[in-house]
DNA sequence: GTCTATACGAGGATAGAC
DNA sequence: GTCTATCCTCGTATAGAC
């Protein structure tokens, strides 16, 4: 009954590889039972576990999930998920906090700092942490999204809705000191998060790619940051700044 | 195993009054067996386990939505979904085409007169377009949302990317005429539908409302549907316009 | 057309050997 | 710690009476 603790996580901040720290590799392709020693490592599996049930989360959310899904990914038998997790809720929390934590970690060491900075910059501050965040964890988008919808959020401990106030803070000031247009602070929040977010749920959909880009490289990517910033930015300021 | 055909949506467009046409209105709420005569009416039937579907659906997408929810909703038996859409496939598929119908005709509608009219105000019938059908229907961006992010599109018949390529086109003419600043069409055109439609997506999980304010009431919705353009509108704009 | 009852498979979770 | 084998619930889908 003794699980692993979860409480490990390395912290990514802002490199330059990406999606990597998430990327699954497989434990043992095909054990050949015969001479192959099982290889012990709580560590190494359970990593495998949680990178494996992100990836499935971020697709299915929790309900339609398949631990058996899950377990195929690895390459580890399926009660390896119970044995570390207990059952598949206890799985799925430890895929939402873990996949939260390096964005809440982010903005909480920005939020101090912010309040010392004039609106628009603190704005493109806040812009650039967030757009890097998600695209160096992709999935995170759509787990928010699954959570947000399916579950209505009954899992978030209130955590990832100081993301919303510190922009909304920033937005409030800006309209105050007359750099921003009149606007309501709290609907612009979500549309700004909306500009930011939206690309990586319709990433998995848009595969058509128009001229053969896929959505989750590098460079699009990066152009998605750029395109994100300005568009907000114009979209807040007062038309003669 | 003949089933119902299902071609008789009835066009709503742009009305006063919102989700009524969604709402779903049970047959029979507490059938008394005795002497309580079996009420037969196929389209009511169908119509009434449309309404559910969608609901279900829109909350928990295809695979995790249950017949037998759906089924409860409606008061009508759970067989009945089979009689009529002869899987939940099958349903699915009706509920995808029926709460898309009416946004692909108004965009369908517009494309045309479009082309004749100056990009900042083609944008702007644009937006009031789609925003006004997704207000009534705020179902929509999360049935959409989960057809793109579990399914990836598969049971789209290439039919709603129709609505991207006419706001590309329309961003593409603004950036050519000088309206528009420069931009890339494609990210922008994503952008935006986030900053349209990311609303409705969190509408269900931000029922904290800040001041009680619940996100599809009817003042809210026009509200966002004026942020939501005003922030557009600006965010495309060239400074100097 | 509508209902009740039920067959059957999928998938979550556990037992117990190694 | 890890695996295989198994249990059993839940949920889709069908059969058949009315």
């Amino acid at each position: 009954m003794i699980r692993g603790e979860l409480e490990e996580r390395k912290k990514v901040i802002l490199t330059d590889k990406f999606v990597d720290f998430y990327k699954i590799v497989p434990r043992a392709a095909k054990p050949d039972k015969s001479n192959t020693k099982q290889v012990r490592d709580a560590e190494a599996t359970q990593a495998v576990i949680l990178a494996a049930a992100e990836e499935e989360f971020a697709i299915h959310g929790l309900t339609a999930a398949r631990t058996e899904a899950i377990a195929a990914k690895t390459g580890v038998a399926k009660s390896m998920i119970y044995y570390y997790f207990k059952d598949k809720e206890g799985l799925y929390q430890a895929v939402l906090e873990r996949s939260h934590a390096n964005l809440l970690h982010v903005i909480q060491q920005l939020d101090s700092s912010l309040e010392h900075l004039a609106p628009e910059v603190a704005l493109e501050k806040f812009l650039v942490a967030l757009l890097e965040c998600v695209s160096q964890n992709p999935k995170l988008p759509t787990i928010m999204f699954h959570e947000a919808v399916q579950n209505q959020g009954k899992y978030y401990s209130s955590s990832s809705l100081n993301i919303d106030k510190t922009l909304m803070a920033i937005l409030d000031r800006g309209v105050a000191s007359g750099a921003f247009r009149q606007l309501d602070s709290f609907q612009a929040a979500i549309n700004i998060m909306g500009t930011c977010l939206f690309y990586f749920i319709g990433a998995g959909n848009i595969q058509q790619h128009p001229q053969g880009r896929r959505l989750l490289s590098k460079a699009m990517l990066e152009q998605h940051i750029q395109e994100a910033i300005a568009f907000t930015l114009a979209g807040v300021k007062k038309p003669g700044f």
